[in-house]
DNA sequence: GAACCCATGTAACTAGTTACATGATTCA
DNA sequence: TGAATCATGTAACTAGTTACATGGGTTC
């Protein structure tokens, strides 16, 4: 386990406490770990233990004592024979190969949709790496060869996803050749279009505040499947953006109509991704009881809330 | 877990025992478990209890009873809710770009041969992959929409490997341009020559009995560096062999000299990639005491072997 | 007052690995 | 005789995750 030296490369930089660490390891893209509690507080009693660091209480008035880790001598040679001993071999996962595998048992259409999906998934990691790796710990803003090894990790990382990308367009296009089965051929024909960005998409991105939402304006049925949850995630990240306002008469009748189970994968995928939503419910408007149920239901949360005045809605956005 | 997932797809395809699941996921380089027993027969227990699968014990007259596993419809029900499921995200664990965003504490000699080494690795798993995608289980000679997917499956691996041999080769470029540091600026040149692939090795693929063995015929010392070991690994997957056939005065001074510990590197390398090795000696060398100790005690093992007699040495690498 | 960040820590769990035990068969 | 492959299984372990508990500070 290369933990307990990720550390020690970090407090060689600079002492920290516990929970900076933690946090670094978390934003940081190519730290394959969770960055949670149980191993970090454990590693550093192995850490202390072996001698490779020291730990200073620092105690405040009010309570929360803090500990800070520094690296010992004996520390940074533990380090430096991590960095030059034999390197871990690349690895991946990639379950969508092990799908494909087995592919043939599927039809058409369910290959299609599968594929869709995964191409948004993927979409969306590769956008909020590149935001990570922007703002994570190693980045540096002045040209220095630790700014060229970023750029190069980054690149690294980049192009991972950017060939699954390209490599997912190229199944979806020997897909597309395929006979078709037993289901409507027309199913399969939306289900492209979709595939494409929507350009008929209106919105307009609003700063108030400081703060950024997206405001969707489209007179048209907006939210029609679970590939709009995508498009609007993605114009959040593109925009910088973490909430949307959404005027009741967006919402296709499909996504009102709870059977369809549309309106919970969207608003689960919105909360994923931590996108706040606020739909803005005219009187004249009316949804099912069942959707009003769910929809008060969410407005427990923190992620998705229905209001009948625009101000209410903008304030709670911007919380 | 999706392990359950893939044991229910292979079912799907034929009926079959643990043993036969457990080598088809050893040898499918895109399941990325190691097929222990403890896992695939444990799993097995949890498909019986949930009806997925059966179980028909075949009593032989010896007594090994195999255990033949057949997929139920409940099985297929739940192997296609998975397939048709969202897809895990594309991830990856590549501990060389952790190690790059703590280079900057490095000397550019030795990010030079971590770079060097990382290289000879991937550059094997690469060929390795290779090969075992070939003669993998989803492997199908006639062209068919299962083959079809297969390359692609391939396309994408193979991919993995040679952006990131790109990638390296990229690295080494910056690095190489990074200035000297205290040490002596030729050791970086003796590595960049032998990164190269060496052409002077000469070698003679022999075949005997259906078996192939590689001849090292070269008068000059052979083995001087870890990264031969590598080169000498790369021409027996090249060629389809596993074991290799050095004559005595191929060994380098530095190799039989076991201060360097690059016999024992070497020797381990070989043995990491079941590659066989004999070593002719002829009655006029003298090795040191210290390294005839060495070769005594790797004879235990079935890896390594020292022989004055060349028939000796053949018979014993083809055995 | 609710929710969220800082900060430390633990309990219980899932996933996955190595290593061992057994026994028969086959091949040199 | 010894080693390799087939075949099933278990024990002990490492790695890593989720969820919880605590408690102060801040912000709406």
């Amino acid at each position: 386990m290369s933990l307990n030296h990720v550390i020690l490369g970090l407090l060689n930089q600079e002492s920290m406490t516990g929970y900076e660490i933690k946090k670094i390891i978390q934003n940081t893209p190519f730290m394959h770990w969770s960055g949670n509690n149980n191993q970090i507080y454990k590693a550093f009693v192995e850490l202390l233990d072996k001698g490779f660091v020291t730990k200073e209480v620092q105690h405040h008035e009010g309570s929360p004592s803090k500990n800070i880790y520094t690296i010992t001598n004996s520390g940074i040679n533990e380090l430096k024979d991590w960095l030059i001993s034999d390197t871990e071999e690349p690895a991946f996962k990639k379950q969508i190969l092990i799908k494909l595998a087995f592919a043939c048992q599927l039809k058409r259409s369910a290959l299609e949709k599968m594929l869709a999906s995964y191409l948004d998934t993927v979409k969306m990691q590769a956008i909020l790496a590149e935001k990570e790796l922007d703002k994570c710990y190693f980045a540096e803003k002045e040209p220095s060869n630790k700014a060229k090894f970023l750029s190069l990790i980054r690149e690294n990382i980049l192009s991972f996803y950017s060939y699954e990308l390209e490599w997912i367009r190229k199944v979806q296009d020997y897909i597309s050749e395929l006979p078709d089965d037993e289901s409507i051929s027309t199913e399969s024909k939306v289900l492209k279009e979709n595939n494409e960005v929507k350009s008929d998409m209106n919105y307009k991105v609003i700063e108030n505040q400081g703060k950024k939402y997206i405001h969707f304006t489209s007179k048209d049925p907006l939210i029609q499947s679970e590939h709009d949850a995508y498009n609007i995630i993605t114009l959040c990240f593109e925009n910088d953006a973490n909430a949307v306002l959404l005027e009741g008469n967006s919402l296709s009748d499909d996504f009102v109509n709870l059977k369809t189970g549309i309106a919970g994968t969207v608003l689960q995928k919105l909360g994923n991704y931590n996108v706040k939503a606020a739909v803005i419910l005219k009187d004249n408007h009316n949804f099912t009881p069942r959707f009003k149920e769910m929809a008060l239901e969410h407005s427990k949360g923190n992620s998705f809330r229905v209001f009948t005045n625009m101000n209410e809605a903008v304030s709670w956005l911007l919380a």
